[in-house]
DNA sequence: GAAGTAAGTTACAAAAAGTAACCTTTCCAG
DNA sequence: CTGGAAAGGTTACTTTTTGTAACTTACTTC
C-alpha cells in the first residue's frame, strides 16, 4: 500500500471540486450577491445599494447568471411601477454556510489587520 | 427599537467581510492554488499540473501575489539545479476551513448535477 | 550534442470588467 | 402640465485581466 501517492489523488479531487464552484461564482460579485439574498430578498436597486461597488451593467449580468444557474429566481410584481425582487432559491441557500466562512475569515482578517 | 433595520446592517457587514476576502483571493486560481498547499508544500511544476488549466505566466503571477499577502513563502532550495518549493504560511493555513467549504459544496454539486 | 525538466518571462490576442450616458415608465412637486 | 427623480435596466466605449505560445537559462540524462 503506496499511502503517499493518496495525498495528490485527494488533492486533484479537491481542485476539481474547488473549480467547479469557481465556474458558477465567478467573478468578484456572485459571491456578494449570493450573500446579500441568503440574508433576505431585494430588489434590484437595493442590492445596487448593498453590494458596494458594482455597476448596474454588472448586476443585471451576475444576476442572470445566478440566475440561470438555479440559484437566485427574477420575480416582477405587478405593482405599480414594477418592482423586480430577487429571491434565493432553496438550492442557492445552500450556500449559505460558504458565504458565512468566507466572511468570518474576512472578519478575522480586517482584525488582524488593523488589530496591529 | 426598530429591529428592521438591523438585518441590513448586519448583511452590509458580511458584504464588507467578503469583498475583503475577494480582494485578497480574487482570480479563479488563488483558491486552487492554496488548497493544493494546504495539503502540502509543492514545486512550481507540481502546482501547474495539480491545478488543472492554469498557465505559467497565471501561476507565477498568483503566487507572487499570494506571497506578498503573506499566505505562502517562496523557498528556494540550493540543490542541483534548484528548486522551488512554495509552502503555506501558518496564516495561510487558516482559509483551509474555506477552502474546504467551498470543496465540499463542489462536490454536492457534482453529485446533483450529474446524480439526477 | 540533442532532448528534456525546472522555473520562469515576454509579446501579442482575447475575454471580462469598469465607466458613463441613455432609455422607458411612473410618481410626485410646483 | 412640466420637470425631476426613481426603478430597472441596456448600449457604446475603455481599461484591466487572462489566455496562448514561444523563448530563456541552467542543469541532466541518452
Amino acid at each position: 500500500m503506496k499511502t503517499e501517492i493518496e495525498p495528490i489523488k485527494e488533492c486533484s479531487h479537491t481542485i476539481l471540486a474547488i473549480h467547479d464552484v469557481m465556474d458558477i461564482l465567478n467573478g468578484k460579485w456572485k459571491i456578494s450577491i449570493i450573500a446579500c439574498l441568503c440574508y433576505k430578498k431585494m430588489r434590484y436597486s437595493e442590492l445596487l445599494r448593498e453590494v458596494k461597488g458594482i455597476s448596474g451593467r454588472m448586476l443585471s449580468r451576475e444576476l442572470k447568471e445566478l440566475e440561470m444557474n438555479q440559484l437566485i429566481i427574477r420575480n416582477v410584481l405587478d405593482t405599480q411601477p414594477v418592482t423586480v425582487e430577487y429571491e434565493i432559491t432553496e438550492y442557492g441557500s445552500t450556500l449559505k454556510n460558504l458565504t458565512n466562512t468566507i466572511a468570518e475569515w474576512g472578519i478575522k482578517h480586517r482584525k488582524r489587520i488593523i488589530g496591529k
